[in-house]
DNA sequence: TTGACGCCCATAGTTTCCCATGATATCCCA
DNA sequence: TGGGATATCATGGGAAACTATGGGCGTCAA
């Protein structure tokens, strides 16, 4: 899948709640076989985090491996599944944002599209833009590393 | 099949017992060959569990899995098998709730359905909301984590 | 005959679609 | 290399389509 990087598209929320989803974005989503995306709060930050058909399929088909009735199922079905949405793409490319979501980003009429590789989360532009000072300060006071995985002999798809 | 997400369908029980099954998830039951879907009562939880042809059939074989004559078995014959209902569409999609049914969940005049996946449960939509919670403080504590099935090699085609 | 159930119709409120507009970015050509 | 022509993307609003809901009627069965 294309990947999905940069924090630049801010776009408006309309007063039906509608928001154009950043071209590229919207285009690594539909490729999946789904117009449109998958969408679930954070429950880190107050983001909303978007994914599109294959990762949302792919946590089901995990869930369905558990045993049914199980403790463990049912809290990650209800934790995962029953707090996501199914957000389709009009043909402009906008969805629309239930108003729960909303509120738990603290959205008001401006909402940035901010890429973290698979997926995309949607924050308010303040929020985010002090979230993301808060990282940099992290990341330099810890020294954060990462151990890299091997790169593949052939260009692994996807 | 599509997958069954959300919580934001509340709708309305009138007084014949009747409810409208939210046009997403009737979708989805009915692409499954028949016209309805089946309930039956959560032994865990006071909520009505739902799902289409496909997963009963599923269940179904699974408990023919299960030893014959063991306890496991006997019971989850008797709470699945014994208590489901087969509900159809009427023609505008909705689905007449059994009254011992609404008793279990608690609900009067609003229901809440919830997707969970490949199934969905309806619920009062105040005690889901307790639920709700519950389920993230649980799977907070106990560190919950979703083990993977592995990636489709491909970009997942379908 | 009465009640339960299924079907039909009417309606209100949303949601979705469609079109128009404005703003950008891209490209082409002088 | 600058300027404009063109295609693309984001945005806004109105209209059409659809979903959810409520009530009435006929039918079948106890």
């Amino acid at each position: 899948m294309a990947l999905l990087v940069g924090k630049q598209h801010v776009n408006k929320v309309d007063k039906k709640g509608r928001i154009s989803v950043p071209k590229r974005f919207r285009d690594a989503f539909e490729q999946q076989g789904f117009r449109g995306l998958f969408a679930f709060p954070s429950f880190k930050f107050p983001a909303i985090e978007t994914c599109g058909l294959s990762l949302m399929k792919r946590m089901s088909e995990s869930l369905d491996d558990l045993a049914l009735f199980s403790d463990d199922r049912d809290d990650l079905v209800t934790v995962i599944m029953n707090n996501a949405e199914e957000l389709p793409f009009d043909p402009e490319g906008r969805i629309v944002l239930p108003k729960e979501f909303l509120d738990h980003a603290g959205i008001e009429s401006d909402a940035v599209f901010v890429g973290g590789g698979t997926r995309c989360q949607i924050w308010d532009p303040e929020k985010f833009s002090a979230h993301n000072k808060q990282a940099f300060a992290n990341a330099r006071a810890r020294g954060a590393t990462l151990p890299m995985r091997a790169s593949e002999p052939k260009d692994g798809g996807e």
